[in-house]
DNA sequence: ACATGTTTTGACTGATTGGTCAAAAAGGGC
DNA sequence: GCCCTTTTTGACCAATCAGTCAAAACATGT
């Protein structure tokens, strides 16, 4: 056996990703990426195929440690309203809590949408349907459970709830402070009453 | 008398404008300009500062020309109600209609906010609290009229009207067809019942 | 026709971009 | 100690970036 790397992956992607997600895609370059973690450009294209493959994988670890990790955690929820009231306020905490004002990568990276391939394209997409698709079942155990009226409409409202969430975090990045961010919060409480 | 300009800025701005709002700003490069406008670079760096005023020009254009002229077609409508439930529902008409699927270049722009100087940064933030205070005296004017029942709060229901605005704004770039969209802006008008 | 002052033009700058590569460095197996 | 394989390294590449500038082109006033 030869020799083996002395980084490990997962930091660098971990630290590429947090670059990305302070900066954005486009104006991330990958000389702020070998400052950031320390590792050599020709070290950097050793491991990976280059920015695009990098942005996947930093995505993809962001989609797994947070989104689904969150998913995971408010499905053990038993009341479904506040599965759904306890993500928000998760968002407000996350979004006033952070000083850099990231926000949601995978929201931001919405947006940057034309800079990027497809495979990347598909991560936020199921990303956003698997959120909308998780509030809906949510909605519909709410209403079995006799916690959400059965004048709520589970399909659309669910999107409604996707859409104020991701109006939420992109609002945070804004000027809007705490308390602003969670009267939002609460109004998305107004639309499974 | 010299020589005049052989052609209208506000031409280019508008020019400009648009490859800003496809590319956004981090990736739009002055040649995009030049090819999209037809004039030359120094001509452009002649009529203008640079790239950054270039965008802010361009910014402020779509803010006067857009979010402006909506908010004072809205005002004229008489019912409160139906002004908000209208101006979701044209959001959603100009989304789903694009096929560019450009989104708002003020929601866009909102996101790209790091590479931004604080002049670009004052005219999204501002575009956004006036439209969130429109909001909030239409909720007002038709809690007057009797539109809009007295248990809706107009401030909270303001923010989150606008939020909800700008994720139908942010999921219009992405995959979602103008049915969940409707979707969406229908949900919008049960926050003001 | 000529002088005037602006606009136009395209070549140019230095910096930065994403990406490559050959040589040096490093460890395990023998 | 030597070989084999992989990683590391930093110099290097062409392309592109935002921005500059001197000279040519131009319409007007005289």
């Amino acid at each position: 056996m030869p020799w083996e790397k002395t980084f490990e992956e997962a930091d660098v992607i971990e630290q590429a990703m947090q670059v990305f997600w302070k900066k954005g895609y486009a104006a991330t370059s990958i000389s702020d990426i070998t400052e950031a973690t320390g590792i050599k450009r020709g070290s950097l294209y050793n491991a990976f195929e280059g920015k695009d493959d990098l942005f996947l994988r930093a995505l993809l670890k962001y989609d797994n440690e947070r989104r689904r990790a969150a998913m995971l955690e408010m499905e053990k929820i038993p009341d479904a309203r506040e599965a759904i009231a306890g993500w928000f306020d998760r968002c407000v905490q996350s979004s006033s809590g952070d000083a850099d004002k990231k926000g949601c990568l995978l929201v931001n990276s919405s947006l940057d949408y034309a800079s990027y391939d497809d495979e990347v394209k598909k991560v936020v997409a199921d990303g956003f349907k698997e959120v909308a698709t998780f509030f809906e079942k949510l909605i519909k155990r709410g209403q079995q459970e006799g916690d959400i009226p059965e004048s709520v409409d589970p399909r659309s409202t669910a999107k409604a709830l996707m859409a104020l969430l991701v109006g939420l975090r992109v609002m945070g990045r804004g000027t809007l402070g705490k308390a602003a961010l969670q009267q939002i919060a609460d109004q998305a409480k107004r639309l499974i009453s």
